[in-house]
DNA sequence: GTCTATACAGCGATAGAC
DNA sequence: GTCTATCGCTGTATAGAC
C-alpha cells in the first residue's frame, strides 16, 4: 500500500506478488495459503507475514499492482492505437495473453469468490470491472464516431457483453486449455461490433 | 450415485445436498466446509461423512443433480417451445433465475477452481460445458433452418459466444447483484442473434 | 529484515459407542 | 442413522530470538 508498483522479481516483496499472483490467478484466493507461496519461495510462512501482515492484505496489493498494469495497458492502447477497432483488438489481446499463460483473469476469478472475500478486497474488484466498463464504454462511442465500430444496442449493454464475453470466454476455455477456442470466439465477439462492409472475419 | 435424483428437501441427505448447492454456487468449492454444512443443519460433521464419505463425493453428487435438473430443463424447452429463438430465450431464463437466487452457476463456479478439484469433479464440469455446447450448436442450426435466428459465424463459434457471455455476464453481474445488468445484457446477446426483421428488441 | 518457535482454530476423515 | 471422541494435518497469525 505504502509501497511503489513493484517491479517483478526484485526483492523478495516483487517474488512473493510474483508467486502469489500465478497462485491467485489458477487456483483462486481460496485455493492456495501462506504455506503455498512460502514452500515455493523457500522461506517460511513466518517471513511472509513480515512482507504482507494477513493474507487480505497480500490479495489487495495483488488486485492493485494488477488494476495498475492493467490500467497501464489500456492507457497504452489509447495512445498507439489507430482507432477504435483497434484498441478493442488491442483490448482481447490483453485477455489472451493471460490465457496463454494459463491463468484466469486475477479479478475474474476473485469475481466468482466474491461472497468470501474481506470487505476491502470485494471493493477493489468491483472498483476494476466498473473502470473496465467505462474505458469499453468511451471506446465504443469513439467507434461509434470514427466508423470503425457498429453499435446495434446501448453502449452500456454492448460494453457488458464485451466484458462478460471475454471473462466467461476465458473462464471456459482454460477448462481445457484450449487458446484457440477462446481466440476463435473473441473473434466472432468483435465480428458483432465490425461495421456492415467488414463483417465477415475471414475477409481480413 | 446408487441414488436416484433426491427431490429437494426429502430426508437428511437431500438437505444436505440442498444446503451444500447453495454453498458452493454462493462461496465456491474452496469456501465452504463440511462444518458449514453440518452447523446449519443442526447435524455433526461426522453425520455428514455418512452420508458422503468425503468432499470429493458430496461435489459429485452436487455437479450429478444439477447436470441433472439442467438437462431436464433443456429437454422441456425442446418439447415446449415454439422455434430456435424460444429455445434460446428459455435458456437464457434458467440462468437469470439461477442468478436471481444470488448464486453463481455450479458449474461456473467449478470451472472457475477448476484446478483445485479432484479429478472426477474436473472431468464432470467439463461434461456439463460439453453438453451444453452441445444443446446450444444443434438450437443455433434449427434457428438458421427455422428462420428465427440469424447465423453470422460459424455455429461453433457462436455456441461458444453465447455460453461464455452467459456465464461471464452472471459472474459479473452478482458482483453488485445487479439481476437487471445480466438481463440486458443478455438481451443485447440475443439481439444480435436476432434476424434482420426482428433486430431491435424495443420493437417486440 | 528474516528466522525459530509456537499458538490455536479449523479442516477432512475415521473408529467405535449408542 | 447419528452421535462422541479423536486423529493428523494445514490454516493464519504472533512473540521474540538473531
Amino acid at each position: 500500500m505504502s509501497e511503489e508498483v513493484a517491479a517483478n522479481g526484485t526483492g523478495t516483496t516483487g517474488r512473493i506478488l510474483d508467486v502469489a499472483e500465478r497462485m491467485l490467478q489458477v487456483r483462486g484466493y481460496n485455493g492456495f495459503s501462506y504455506g503455498d507461496v512460502a514452500t515455493e519461495l523457500g522461506i517460511t510462512r513466518a517471513a511472509l507475514h513480515y512482507h504482507f501482515p494477513g493474507k487480505g492484505e497480500l490479495g489487495q496489493a495483488l488486485i492493485e499492482r494488477y488494476a495498475g498494469r492493467f490500467s497501464a495497458a489500456l492507457t497504452g492502447l489509447d495512445a498507439t492505437a489507430p482507432d477504435a477497432a483497434a484498441k478493442l483488438r488491442g483490448y482481447v489481446g490483453l485477455y489472451t495473453d493471460v490465457l496463454s499463460a494459463d491463468r484466469m483473469c486475477l479479478c475474474g476469478m476473485l469475481a466468482a469468490e466474491h461472497r468470501t472475500l474481506p470487505d476491502p478486497l470485494q471493493q477493489a474488484v468491483a472498483d476494476f470491472f466498473a473502470s473496465n466498463t467505462t474505458w469499453l464504454r468511451k471506446v465504443l462511442r469513439e467507434g461509434c464516431a470514427d466508423g470503425s465500430l457498429r453499435c446495434a444496442g446501448t453502449v452500456e449493454d454492448t460494453a457488458s457483453m464485451v466484458l462478460g464475453g471475454l471473462e466467461g470466454g476465458m473462464l471456459i476455455a482454460r477448462l481445457d486449455g484450449d487458446v484457440g477456442r477462446f481466440t476463435t470466439t473473441a473473434r466472432q465477439l468483435l465480428a458483432v461490433l465490425a461495421p456492415a462492409e467488414t463483417k465477415t472475419p475471414a475477409a481480413r
